[in-house]
Parts: structure tokens; sequence; C-alpha cells
DNA sequence: TGCCTTTTTGC
DNA sequence: CAAAAAGGC
């Protein structure tokens, strides 16, 4: 009986009923099974791993409430897929894209799989303003500067206005054979155990599609107006907040655009912050177009960089030890909540790339580790940036210099009193500069790992060797 | 979305 | 001679 076969919604990066155009499409098409799948092959991060735990119970509990479920699945994610649409005999398996190298190989390979066994299979755009190939250069090629790509997405007008969730979806029973090969979240081992180092996270993030719209509204609410200027001071609360609630699709930029571009198209502030967003899509779209960016310099002179073997100073660097209160502070926040201000993120990736000379993949690994929004597009692309083989990078001899980056950008020291209490004490005057204040640690704050004009002038002879 | 040094300016 | 501008990395 065709009308009877059920459309399986695959979730991905888009764990949201909101301005889901595939869930949508699902809905349109009859009864609806949900699907998602913990692949081990698309190891994530630790924090990431935290996120997933909480986004997958808020999902299912949101499903629940309009009469279905997540079915959740572990394993390879070909067999999952056609094992699932096999035995729920499903009609059409639907999905929004991904854009990394490694996931659209296994979504073309789904596709062409469930196409062979006669299964419709169709994906939707769902988690980014454009999609990479909608915008291109006048003679068809890729951009590779953001500013004329931002100039070509605002060229376009808005985006596609946000769907609805939908509404009374229709469910499909799920049999208990199928059961047998579902599991929960808990089962999914994503939450850490001995020691327990999520404390921070959990007391600063809510996973969920409904604690996305909480902050929206809140961020447009409250903290648009002033963006412009405040978004560069860490100790302000100043930014959206919003970064991992996008990583796993929560809220899709379209939302985000539009409940933004209400307060009116020539505001500054919202310019500003709808830009913010739309280097996440540059990201993407670069990965799309330059499908090695993840691991491969994109400006391959600087394959020749002699990066440094350096795990004391790395270990010093992660563990917020360096001896500089702003590179410390941002660590340590990073450590705690998951997240870290994206100015101080420009800085500590100065900091270790320049001033010692560590591989730029380095950083982005303990980054994709560590922080809730890291993805595979926005990480790289960022460091590259920062390190200066980007497409469209900062050059290279542009070097943050951390005491200069802390006085001017927390000139109270209120962001590093915060993270690094041990020097607290201390007067504005050395909060970014404790060794003048006497030759004993105070509280036993490091010395410097590395002399900041050292590291620079190592850094730009480096460089100019290429 | 620099930093540092040198040169020029303006009093 | 201090501050601003310029220039190179």
């Amino acid at each position: 009986m065709p009308d009877t076969a059920p459309t399986i919604m695959w979730f991905r990066d888009d764990l949201r009923l909101g301005d889901n155009p595939a869930l949508c499409d699902a809905v349109s098409r009859g009864r609806v099974v949900c699907l998602y799948v913990h692949d081990p092959a698309f190891p994530l991060g630790g924090a990431e791993k935290w996120w997933l735990h909480g986004a997958l119970s808020a999902l299912d509990h949101d499903l629940r409430a309009q009469g279905g479920r997540l079915c959740i699945m572990a394993g390879d994610t070909h067999e999952s897929v056609l094992w699932l649409a096999a035995r729920t005999g499903a009609g059409a398996v639907v999905w929004n894209r991904r854009y990394g190298p490694r996931a659209r190989q296994v979504d073309t390979d789904v596709k062409a799989a469930l196409k062979a066994r006669g299964v419709d299979a169709h994906s939707h755009p769902g988690n980014m303003l454009h999609e990479p190939w909608q915008v291109r250069t006048k003679q068809g090629t890729p951009f590779r500067v953001f500013t004329p790509w931002w100039r070509a997405v605002q060229a376009k007008g808005p985006p596609l206005p946000p769907l609805p969730a939908p509404d009374q979806p229709a469910f499909a029973v799920v049999p208990p054979e199928i059961g047998d090969r579902l599991v929960r979240p808990a089962d999914l081992a994503l939450l850490p155990v001995r020691p327990d180092w999520a404390q921070g996270l959990r007391a600063q993030w809510q996973p969920g599609e409904a604690a996305a719209h909480a902050r929206l509204d809140a961020f447009v609410a409250e903290r648009v107006h002033g963006y412009a200027t405040q978004r560069e001071l860490p100790a302000q609360p100043a930014t959206s907040g919003l970064s991992p609630y996008l990583r796993f699709g929560h809220v899709s930029p379209r939302q985000v655009w539009h409940a933004v571009e209400t307060l009116g198209p020539g505001d500054q502030d919202s310019a500003c912050f709808l830009s913010e967003v739309g280097w996440r899509d540059f990201a993407h779209a670069t990965l799309f177009d330059f499908p090695g960016m993840g691991t491969g310099n994109l400006r391959p002179e600087y394959d020749n960089m002699p990066w440094r073997h350096d795990p004391v100073a790395l270990r010093a660097w992660q563990k917020g030890k360096t001896g500089y209160p702003i590179i410390d502070a941002g660590m340590r926040e990073l450590w705690h909540t998951g997240w870290m201000h994206n100015r101080v993120r420009m800085v500590v990736a100065s900091f270790l790339t320049k001033h010692l000379l560590l591989d730029w993949r380095v950083g982005e690994a303990w980054f994709a580790d560590t922080l809730v929004d890291a993805d595979a597009a926005s990480n790289p692309f960022n460091w590259q940036w920062v390190a200066g083989c980007g497409l469209d990078a900062a050059p290279y001899f542009r070097v943050f210099n951390p005491v200069a980056q802390g006085e001017k950008f927390d000139p109270a020291g209120d962001y590093v009193r915060k993270w690094v209490p041990e020097i607290a004490h201390l007067p504005n005057k050395y909060i970014h500069a404790p060794w003048k204040a006497g030759p004993s640690a105070p509280g036993g704050y490091p010395a410097p790992i590395v002399d900041l004009a050292g590291g620079r002038a190592r850094a730009l002879a480096a460089w100019k060797a290429l």
C-alpha cells in the first residue's frame, strides 16, 4: 500500500522542528519516522558530545509532545539509514544538506543506494542562508574574499523566509522489532564521567530548540543595540551566544537573519551582527569549494612553514598557564564553558601559531575537542584565517600582542580577573603584564613561557623564509 | 579584526 | 619634543 509507506526524516546538523525544509517535505508526504544516526566514523569533540546528548534529548522531547519520537541508531551511517528504510518500508528518505567532503560523500552514496532500491531520496537547503553554488562571481567561480562575496549575497536580497514548524504532523508507529536496534541518548555514552568536567557547560548552556529561541529573542531585545562596539569586549555579555545553537541547527541562520533584520536594514549594529552570520556561511561555502580546507593549507606555500614541535608549550597553552593573562583567561573560559569570546579566540590563535610557532592544526584540534560550537567548516576556516594560510586571511605579519590586546579590549581587567583569580589582586596597571609587578610569581601564576618580541621576530623570520 | 619603528608635523 | 602619520613586516 504505497499511501501508507512512511517517509524517514533523517536529522543531522538540523536538530529543530521550525524552519526545517526536509521535515516539512516529509510531513507533506504522509507519516514520518524521525531518525538520527550516531556514527563513530564521524567523531565529535568532548564538548560537542556533551551538547549532542542534550540536543537529542530535547529533540525527542519536542517530537513526543507532537505524538512522535526520535529514533536514534548507533553505527555506520550508510548501513543504518538503509536498514531503517528497509525495515520500515519507507517510500522516501529526506534530509537537509551538509557541506563537508566526507559528509557529502556519505550522503551521495546513501542517496544512490536508496534510489537503487526504489526508495526516493531528497536533500534540502536548510542550514545556510544560501547554498554555496548560488553565490558565484560573474565568471561563475567561487569567491575567495569575504567582502565581495558578502556584497553578492546582499545583492540577492533577503534569504528565504523561515518555514513554520509542521502543524499536526503524522508519525508512523515504530514496530518493536525495529525498536530493538534503537538506542537512547544515554546509551551513546556522550556525557563525561570520572572526571565530570561538564559542570561549567551545564551552568552556561541548555541545548535544544526552545533554548535557542529564548537566546535569540533575548539577543534581539537586549543586545543588538550596541553590538558593533560592545562585541569586542570579552568582559561584556554583548555577543549572541548563538554559535552552538547554529552548529547543531537548533535555530537556522535564516531564522536568525529575519529576527534581526526586522530591526531595520540600515542599522549599523544589526548589519554588523548579520555579517558575522555571513562569515559562517562563507566558511561553509569555502569548505564546499575547497574540500581540503579542514586539513591542508589553502595557501600551499605554508606547507613549508617550519612549525615547531613543543609539547610543553602546547600543554601550557591548552591549560591556560602561558603567563599571559588574556591568553590564559581565554583558554580557561574555553575549558570551563566550552566557548570563548571571539576577540580572545583570535588572540590565543595568533599566540599559538606565531609566538609559539605551533601548527594551526594543533590548535584547531584542541578547539574541536573543547568548543561546543566547533564545526567542520568554521573551526578550520578561522584557524587558517588567523594563521595566514587562508584564502582571505589576515596577513602573517599581523601578530596580536597579548598585552596590547588585553589593555585595549579588557581595559579594566574584569575578564582576566574572572578567569585568572590568582592575579585578581593586581592593579589594572599590571593586570595584563603581571611580571612587571615584582619578581615573585603572585599566587603561583607562571612566568611568561615565551618572550613576546623574540617570538614575534622568530615567526616573522620563518614567514619571510617561505 | 596589528605591531613596531621611523619620519613628519605642529607647537 | 610629543603626537600623529607613514611604512615595512
